[in-house]
DNA sequence: CGGAATATTGAGGGTCATCAAATGTCGTGG
DNA sequence: CCACGACATTTGATGACCCTCAATATTCCG
């Protein structure tokens, strides 16, 4: 029912020696392993009390871009860390058409969506080379019965998930073409700045399809918002490199104004851009609309 | 920063006498009450062991129509379980618009997105009269701590949860007004049959803008679409009557044909739903399209 | 270098939002 | 009981937004 690459999940927490393991499929596992407080730090979870004594370690697995680390309908008993790299996970349809859920990197848990069925209903990809922690759900469940603030932690962390997954609900419901994208930069923007990483510049992992399946919108929309924001100096785009000019404008841009726009038909977009950006720039002294 | 109706939640679980208490804002609390088992039995749990040693109360509180059970932004220390009754809930964006994001009904549990934060991100408002069973999520977690059912029942729940608003997200991206409105009815029609309700024949408990608000659609699209299931048989529809006619084909309506319709463009969009809706019922003598 | 994948840009049309008006429903009070 | 207003629903006309199809340019990688 899941003809991909990759066997089962079960079979790795087998191995514990880590030496090549290219057998079944899975990618090599390189020799480092976490404790629980490597985990709680990646996660961004204060763990108060003394947990220097457990012993037991999370096993860090190697993937390199275009891997699946778990496929659609593959048994679940293992929840993923990013340690390192980009990822997506999607979603497949009936009709078998991808759909893009989330862009995990450095610190983001996914795998979540399996507990509920024993499976999981979402398949993730490596966008670059990868380094995944694992973690073995019933032991997480365990240890979080012994360490309160690890439990509060890991539904913390799952209903910030779900409350991330109804933002995006309502963002496709009620957000054009162009809101959508300039959130998706700032969503980066801020996301790489928390890392310590720059928010101005960056390089996309993904492609403008991949993009456009996270907004629902085509590729070919998401290509032209780029170059409308990059032609009004919002941003700077080249590729996959993206320079942020105006975040302060990418972050108000809402909606561009119902009607209201008696130019002509021609170039009233790009018109309606530049007004945005320049109301946003000039916070407050707006000239009576 | 919330200036609705009712005050805090915390307020409530003092209150174990459950007279009259129009006091604050909430509305009478009957006299019910309901055990652990009562609340696993609801929420579908099977729990394996003796836990009739629990003498823990979860309270009963009834609300009206319009009534909100939790607004934006109060603190969180309760989930709610629905007993009886329709609700909505929403999310406000920052513009103040509504956004519908659940209809939770008998056996629903909402209120999870207010974990992360420590205080709801959405509101929750009855749409009917409705008995509400509050879960105090600490002494919740805690009985999870020694019933073993219990924690994994409610990962269980918010991992359905998460890939639920999952599913809503690649609804949303990947399917045209009628394929959401009819995934739509269907949905309902499925949660009232797992109830025990008749799910060819119900109400409708919301209105037509709850109902494009939920499924990114304007009410007019939501009123014409209905009008165009009911002209083509799909449905009967009476204000918020509805009757279901031919499952399968709601079931089966993903996207109507691209193209392909070389008929006059007025009434294309009939045609082009009646063949779906014929296609849907010859499940397999398709005529070489 | 050459082929595949990705990205950009243009033209045209379909879907659905917007605006508008009429009808239907319901609760309230005269 | 009916008038009244507020709200919900239906239906039509119009066109904006964005998808589709298409051609071209650019990058990546063997």
């Amino acid at each position: 029912m899941y003809p991909r690459k990759n066997a089962d999940a079960g079979s790795v927490s087998t191995i514990n020696t880590s030496s090549g393991m290219a057998e079944n499929g899975w990618p090599r596992a390189n020799k480092l392993w976490s404790n629980l407080s490597d985990v709680c730090t990646l996660l961004r979870i204060n763990i108060s009390s003394s947990i220097t004594d457990d012993d037991f370690r999370f096993q860090h697995v190697h993937f390199k871009p275009g891997q699946r680390i778990h496929t659609v309908g593959q048994p679940f008993d293992m929840l993923y860390i990013v340690n390192s790299g980009f990822l997506k996970t999607v979603m497949i349809d009936e009709s078998g058409n991808e759909q893009v859920i989330s862009f995990p990197m450095k610190g983001d848990l996914f795998g979540i969506d399996g507990i509920h069925n024993r499976q999981y209903t979402s398949e993730a990809v490596a966008l670059s080379s990868c380094d995944i922690i694992l973690v073995p759900f019933k032991k997480f469940a365990a240890m979080g019965r012994t360490h309160a603030d690890l439990e509060t932690a890991i539904y913390s962390v799952m209903s910030r998930e779900l409350t991330r997954e109804q933002a995006m609900v309502s963002m496709l419901g009620s957000l054009c073409a162009e809101a959508r994208v300039a959130r998706f930069l700032v969503s980066l923007s801020d996301r790489f700045s928390a890392l310590g990483y720059s928010g101005k510049e960056f390089n996309l992992r993904m492609t403008r399809h991949e993009i456009g399946s996270y907004l629902g919108l085509t590729l070919e929309t998401v290509s032209r918002t780029l170059s409308a924001f990059n032609d009004i100096g919002l941003i700077s785009v080249d590729q996959r490199a993206i320079a942020i000019n105006d975040l302060h404008a990418l972050k108000t841009l809402r909606r561009l104004p119902p009607s209201r726009a008696r130019t002509k038909p021609d170039s009233a977009k790009k018109k309606a851009l530049a007004a945005v950006a320049a109301a946003a720039q000039s916070t407050e002294a707006v000239p009576a609309a």
